[in-house]
DNA sequence: GTGAAGGGCCAC
DNA sequence: AAACGTGGCCCTTCAC
């Protein structure tokens, strides 16, 4: 590929160049740095490309004229970049966003993400990989040179070869959207763009924005469960201990607790009839006749908090800000859901110990919002069932009106046990449960447990049926949608049983759960929107939950700005079963 | 030493 | 034995 670019160091040849590239529909938008974190190293080149021409825009030379966010040279740029048209191209946006987010405070406006378009297509395939190099050999069969990707981009005058590499990265950034666009609309799967396109920025506004947490608390709560656990284990390794004294004349040998296999050997020594393995659920029925069983749950979950949720968290504290700014990817799972690592904020535990430590900075509050059984309501819609949406509509407790339909009783009658299982039993229906775990997790007999998914699926027939066709459709077809049309194949050997089972639980789950991400989504780029101009800052979200730090005195503004956006987003997918969302103030996240 | 696999457990 | 979905992170164990 030939290609032209101007490497561009003086503020007249950029507003010239600029003004020459805005009139287009879509640009490749690539930027060269330092380091991969914005907060540490230098923005040194931003590229744009309309294919043929491209802009290699090198910013050292206006670095030198003051602050990058706030001199007037830049001013071309950053309008191009926070316009809504031309559409920047990017591959993972995310990235680009966060760098010229920081260094120019621009936020970029109409995006599309080169990344995020590929791992739609894939639609789960795990085989398949979206590094730039993989999706341009993939789609356009063309290989590409990343040698210069890790070079000194901090020298005082970059190479040729420097510069022509950075071009070449925004320029085929137009024939891979010409081409990953085409598919897109062959598979169906324009709207599923739109919602990952449009929250890109938002999700890279998150993560520049960090989440506060109070590290003296942390501390303290650290503190207290090390003294816990070293209790615990004393405890434990004494109980054990008991069955391989005899190993040693000098007393007992040590047992590693954290190894599955020692514990297990000491567990039978005692004579503790385990089961295939040592899993908290399996060890829990033992519990009650065995103190060691107890006492070893005890300490497995002592220790699981302090490894996961120790002083390794604080490891992740910015030092320039003193928040966390965890890597969320936006296509986590094949549903659409989005992980987080580096640490995962989305399994700190819900205990208030630990989340009280994640507050809002002095003079702010958090506005913490999730959307009630948004799962149920959005299983509830797909199946049109009459009575199961009644239960919402209602705007009675779900779970006890649900328990009410199900055992035959009216409301006021529901018992706490009937409450409680019919909780179980509306979740576990939305991951495909089967009698035998239904059984399990309830204690009921297996065929009792049937009994009841009868009778549950009897009162709910509507639910039956979109349940049983979601299943049948997952393997005909050897895939699933959500509500946007994003979708997940399944690939499974339909000789074998479990692998046709798994695909049918498959089938029932990836729906619900991927519209949840859906209207997720939806919510976070309206929610950016509505907070422009105000002090609310998006800082963590957790599936069906949003976090937003804002000054106390928007608190409340900020509170129904959130709650409108989550609302309005869920409307989108959710017509016929009203959406509930709970929203709350306070300092810290412990709340709900 | 490093890395993968497997067991285990946290979140929704 | 027989699995209710999606992730990430920690530990031990074992192979290189």
């Amino acid at each position: 590929m030939e290609v032209y670019f101007q490497l561009v160091t003086d503020p007249d040849r950029l507003k010239e160049a600029c003004e020459s590239l805005s009139g287009e529909e879509y640009l490749g938008f690539d930027t060269e740095t330092t380091e991969l974190d914005p907060y540490e190293g230098v923005l040194r080149l931003v590229q744009l490309s309309n294919g043929k021409n491209t802009l290699v825009i090198d910013l050292k030379p206006f670095a030198e004229k003051g602050d990058l966010r706030t001199i007037p040279e830049l001013e071309p740029l950053r309008q191009i970049l926070e316009a809504e048209k031309p559409v920047k191209i990017a591959h993972n946006a995310k990235f680009d966003a966060k760098w010229v987010g920081h260094h120019l405070g621009a936020d970029v406006g109409g995006t599309f993400d080169t990344m995020l378009a590929s791992q739609l297509i894939a639609a789960g395939d795990q085989d398949r990989r979206h590094s730039l190099a993989e999706v341009v050999s993939f789609f356009l069969g063309m290989e590409l040179d990343k040698s210069e990707q890790v070079s000194d981009w901090n020298a005082e005058s970059l190479s040729d070869s420097q510069i022509e590499y950075a071009a070449k990265d925004a320029a085929i950034m137009v024939p891979l959207r010409e081409k990953l666009s085409e598919k897109l609309k062959e598979d169906g799967l324009e709207a599923a763009a739109r919602i990952e396109f449009d929250c890109v920025t938002p999700i890279a506004r998150m993560e520049l924005n960090g989440f506060y947490i109070d590290r003296d608390c942390w501390r303290a709560q650290l503190d207290k469960v090390k003294a816990e656990q070293e209790e615990i284990a004393a405890e434990l390794q004494g109980l054990l201990s008991a069955g391989v004294a005899q190993a040693s004349l000098f007393g007992a040998a040590e047992i590693n607790l954290d190894s599955q296999a020692q514990v297990a050997d000491a567990l039978k020594n005692l004579g503790v009839p385990i089961p295939d393995s040592t899993r908290a659920w399996q060890l829990q029925p033992l519990a009650k006749d065995y103190p060691v069983v107890a006492k070893l749950l005890e300490y497995r979950s002592v220790a699981k908090s302090l490894t996961s949720f120790g002083e390794n968290i604080l490891e992740f504290v910015n030092p320039e800000t003193g928040r966390i700014h965890a890597d969320f990817r936006q296509i986590g799972a094949p549903t659409g859901r989005f992980s987080c690592s580096k640490p995962n904020l989305q399994q700190i535990p819900h205990g208030p110990e630990y989340r009280k430590c994640f507050r809002a900075e002095k003079g702010h509050k958090l506005i913490v919002a999730d959307y009630s059984q948004i799962e149920l309501r959005i299983l509830a819609e797909f199946s049109g069932d009459e009575r199961f949406i009644q239960a919402f509509r209602s705007g009675e407790d779900f779970h006890a009106s649900a328990a009410a339909q199900v055992f035959g009783v009216t409301p006021s009658e529901v018992t706490p046990d009937q409450r409680t299982f019919a909780k179980r039993l509306n979740f576990g229906v939305v991951y495909g449960i089967g009698a035998q775990r239904l059984a399990l997790i309830t204690g009921f007999k297996d065929r009792e447990a049937e009994n009841i998914l009868r009778r549950y699926f009897a009162t709910y027939r509507g639910l039956d049926e979109w349940l049983r066709s979601a299943a049948r459709r997952a393997v005909e077809e050897r895939s699933a949608r959500t509500a946007s049309g994003r979708m997940a194949r399944f690939r499974f050997d339909e000789s074998e049983r479990s692998q046709v089972a798994s695909t049918q639980r498959n089938g029932k789950n990836m729906p619900i759960q991927g519209t949840s991400a859906d209207i997720l989504k939806r919510a976070l780029a309206l929610l950016h929107g509505s907070l422009k101009g105000t002090s609310g800052r998006l800082v963590n979200i957790v599936h069906d939950e949003i976090v937003v730090e804002a000054a106390e005195a928007e608190a409340g503004s900020t509170a129904k700005i959130l709650t409108e956006a989550m609302v309005m987003a869920a409307r989108d997918f959710v017509r016929n079963v009203p959406i509930e969302v709970d929203v709350s103030i306070a300092d810290d996240w412990a709340k709900s």
